[in-house]
DNA sequence: TATGAATGAGGCTTCATTCAT
DNA sequence: CATGAATGAAGCCTCATTCAT
């Protein structure tokens, strides 16, 4: 119970007590989902009184609100946009297969970190839509431009071929996004032995298509 | 209230009291998850009593339970593998463009037209193993030596290049489950004006792949 | 505990646990407030579970609600009006010093029986509007007229000097108000010894006043 | 809040704190009763911290008796007996029905300047003893030796007839409160025009009563 | 002395489950 | 077999009171 050690949230602009109590919530929720979970858990594993939650979040749903609004903010200001722009920022000589490796671990690594977290966040966005309105207005406004200017520059360099870049996106993120949910949620059934070679023929098939040109892709 | 109509669920052999009760439940579950769901809700939505619930369910978690194994077994028996086994079977002399095009809107369209059901799946499984597994089990069996037989098919044709079909088919599942997220849930902030040309667009990458052939691919 | 018989309120158009419930609210309200009753000791007094509450009365703010209305409405209709309705109408050859007796006699008896539920009403009233308009409603329409119209009477038929109605009616209900006070609530510091004797003088003052008439009133 | 000016209670004996928290609470009581009304809000009206209430008040009961007993106290001793003594002491020369409708003019602006503390006041002393105890020993000690000297003292003067005194004060108590109570609480229903004349009739039939003198009063 | 964060007992309310009809 | 009133455990939340600062 109560580790204060390693707080995921407790970041800055938030006391001591407040962090502690959305670590515990985000913990519970991403184990059980949010109706499932008590305000009395979540005091348990935050070490507090029960009653201490509501001095900070009025209610229980407000405590969700606030922890998702921490996780979007915390992912996409702190965690998920500065690595990104790094890797996309020095991308003069690199070959693309190498570019999107790069930025491929590095996603993995980061949604693989927060797993419980985005569990969390999705299962919950996917029934109520002013949830997915906080992720949303994130995503509009930092990832979309970031990712669509860098599949942009490098149509422009040449390193793509002409495309639009949501599609290119899309893509992109699937396979990303299906890669983590075989490696957390699969893993006894479809088990990835070689995690780098998976992402490499990922990444092949990906730049160079299902299609068999020696043939004429018939 | 209780149509009896054009239930999705009652099929043979169950008797129409449970096929009503587990369609509400379906209904209610998709638009709340199960812990927000009462079973008042569900008696109401049924047309009958909240006792009876119980003559045919023990428990809440039973009927989620009952629900999830009729959906698996509905979805991958009677709805998704045969139109699939259909398509998969008349590939002769038809382009992969067009054969993949006409999988990914067989898909589509039946994910969409279940998109309340796939709700309560997938956050369900997404906090709960033993429900993966119920799953997982009927795509271990079926789904898969489908599409990976499909695939190792077109490769032995010559229609696509020689790949390992999980890869394949994590792409291909990839690109239609977000195309339908975005359709389903973002389309207020994403909304997609013209589907059909999006579909090409998609399955254009996926054949042909982000690489400029032209300049080298670097 | 528990007591069926007596039930002041289970009257007709209410069930028997619905008459129950009130019967329960009603004696604790008016022993403790409406703050300080508990809806635990609400269905610890009328024999139930707390929960049944709550299937009579979405919360307890309806419960009081529903109490009041049916103070209000047997009060007004079923105990309060027909005994005065019966005696304003057989006061032909009475004297007036005779009729005001029975009327005061019959109205202390009907608020002394009530006492309890006259106390909830009169505490809760004293703070919320909402509440003083479910009684007043009442009044303005059953009372005000009864008593307006009998005092008119009296004037046409010589028996009182002519006189605003109104002003008549607010001595007498002040009169009869305190009188009942007195003997309810204040009984161990001014008893009052031979009550109809205290009556009788008080009615003798209200018919004659305290002018000294033989003094010339100065 | 916490205006500092203008304090009903601070007076004397206790100290600027304890005044700033027994007004406060003598507000907030008024407007929502004692059990509804909040420690913190009382603060937040103080202009103090919750905790500091605890330092002057063992527990809110305490508070509630320590408030109720500065409000006999002031009530008796500073605000409402001088005046009244005063306007006792100076009826040489002047008609009783002058004498009376001064008293109830200056006993109703009384009433009516307190007017949220009178309803603390009742509504609490309604339910609980100890609270009656309170008020009514102050009444005995003060009011009643006051305004019973008064009576008789009208009575040996031939200003009024022979009576006694408690049933005068009763008939007279009885109507100025529910004048009081009508213009406070009933106005919306019962508005009252012109309250001058209002008093001049209520104190015409005090002094002369409802018999019709010229038809023998039958 | 004053503070106000923290407490935790206890309040109101919900709801899965039971059972007499 | 079907019902739905009743149950009571348990959830969310409030608030008087305490205590370290």
């Amino acid at each position: 119970m109560h580790e204060q050690d390693d707080a995921l949230l407790d970041e800055g602009n938030l006391n001591e007590k407040e962090g502690r109590i959305l670590d515990a919530a985000c913990k519970i929720f991403a184990l059980k989902g949010f109706s499932a979970t008590t305000t009395n858990e979540i005091a348990k594993e935050a070490g507090i009184a029960e009653g201490t939650i509501f001095r900070y979040f009025k209610t229980k749903k407000h405590l969700l609100h606030g922890l998702l609004k921490q996780l979007v903010h915390i992912m996409a200001d702190r965690i998920a946009i500065p690595p990104i722009e790094k890797i996309l920022s020095q991308t003069q000589g690199k070959a693309i297969k190498d570019i999107l490796k790069e930025v491929m671990i590095d996603r993995m690594a980061l949604v693989e970190k927060h797993f419980p977290l985005a569990k969390v966040v999705l299962s919950e966005a996917m029934l109520h839509q002013d949830i997915r309105d906080i992720i949303l207005g994130k995503i509009t406004d930092r990832v979309m431009p970031l990712m669509g200017d860098f599949i942009d520059r490098m149509v422009l360099e040449g390193k793509i071929r002409p495309m639009k870049s949501h599609i290119a996106l899309r893509c992109f993120v699937g396979n990303t996004l299906l890669l983590v949910v075989q490696r957390q949620l699969l893993k006894d059934k479809f088990p990835i032995e070689d995690i780098e070679q998976e992402i490499d023929e990922t990444i092949d098939l990906m730049l160079y298509g299902f299609a068999n040109r020696e043939k004429g892709g018939i």
